[in-house]
DNA sequence: ATATAATTAAAACGTACGTTTGACAAAAAG
DNA sequence: CTTTTTGTCAAACGTACGTTTTAATTATAT
């Protein structure tokens, strides 16, 4: 009897060497990001995926049982370390300063998300598409996306708090909304011709990171 | 020989009297905003759409030729009184004030969209979903929005130059589509439990601008 | 009334979708 | 070696898609 992978518990790495089956895994979560960032979730097909990644059909529901099963797989593996470093931040600049400025809590919530497209070479500008593309999705796609972010949404909105004591926490909300907001167009528009984020390279991205800080930090005070 | 209508000039009111064809066009158009406002261009299928619509389905066809152009029409619906709002009040605070202030322009560029919510009662929220969600579709949708929108940015873009000769015309790009992208984000929301536009009565509508213009111009300033 | 155009209706078109199956090869375990 | 697990592959599953066709129905005009 044979019992699919996505439902095991941890294979321990007493199973196969790690040519093929990493390979293939990898393959269709590499293509999947690129595709769902460029078509959207429903505009991008299971054989669109397989095609490009020169992997059976059968593959996908193999590694990851269906097409939904597959986009929660590439959002998390982008969400963990991007919300972990977000975090990490936050407890920096918390720690430094006993009371932080607006624009350091600005500053540690959008670093993590904009730098993470340095990670890989070719993935700079996939990466940064794809994350924007998450929350504009319909449902219930646009809801495991958030969900694999909230962990830092209510921790930057507690942050935002205790900085700002004169506003409201529902104006706080919308606010730290529209700061994602505007950080998931930066992201979708990465590489554009006339966006802030043009290309990837390491001084851009702390640049487009500064400007945006301060168009933004202005807003958040008023 | 049947000619199919949307291939025609102009009817002229010398057809049908309007009961049965007007109303099945405008059911069409009503639940398209709806359903691809919810659930997205590729996320809608027109079996969903005549299904709530009570029509036929080869009535899309006939009446619009196909579903890329029943989108079309469904956007144009929107954008054409947006648009000419926009342009005239653009023109209004350039006539007044021969040198209008940022929160002017911006009121200007703001208030048409999110007040056009407020043309029927029912179409409140629908409408501000469906623009909102236009501009975060996958190409070539989204293109097709953006050119019926694209009259008023450039007209806005020049006036903020005006208004703020020491920043870069680059600089001004992004930030008016940074603009963009916060009251795309405000439009997508509307009705949602802790959104800037909670319900859509004339007053909250107001107040909505108003925070929308503060937040918003201090960063433009920056 | 009759002819003509406009609109609706039901059914089918071919294609593509996500998913499942079962046979088969490769690796690991006994 | 034999057995069992793990992964791959081609093919098919049933369903739903956008679109087209053909006929019937309804309104307009002569």
């Amino acid at each position: 009897m044979t019992l699919r992978k996505h439902t095991q518990t941890v294979s321990l790495s007493k199973t196969m060497s790690n040519t093929a089956s990493i390979d293939t895994k990898a393959q269709i979560l590499n293509v999947a990001e690129r595709l769902i960032g460029e078509k959207g979730f429903s505009g991008t097909t299971l054989r669109n995926i397989v095609s490009e990644a020169e992997v059976n059909l059968a593959a996908v529901h193999y590694h990851f049982g269906s097409k939904e099963e597959l986009f929660r797989a590439v959002v998390e593996r982008i969400a963990v370390p991007v919300v972990a470093r977000q975090l990490s931040l936050l407890d920096q600049v918390q720690t430094d300063a006993k009371q932080p400025s607006v624009e350091d809590i600005l500053t540690a919530f959008l670093k993590p998300p904009l730098e993470f497209v340095l990670g890989d070479e070719q993935f700079r500008l996939i990466r940064a598409q794809f994350m924007g593309r998450c929350r504009t999705e319909p449902e219930p796609i646009q809801s495991i996306a958030q969900q694999a972010f909230s962990a830092s949404t209510t921790a930057f909105l507690d942050a935002l708090q205790r900085a700002l004591l004169d506003q409201s926490r529902s104006q706080l909300q919308w606010k730290l909304d529209l700061v994602i907001a505007t950080l998931v167009r930066v992201q979708m528009e990465a590489g554009q011709p006339h966006a802030l984020l043009r290309n990837a390279q390491p001084e851009d991205i702390q640049r487009a990171i500064s400007e945006l800080v301060m168009f933004l930090s202005a807003g958040m005070k008023t």
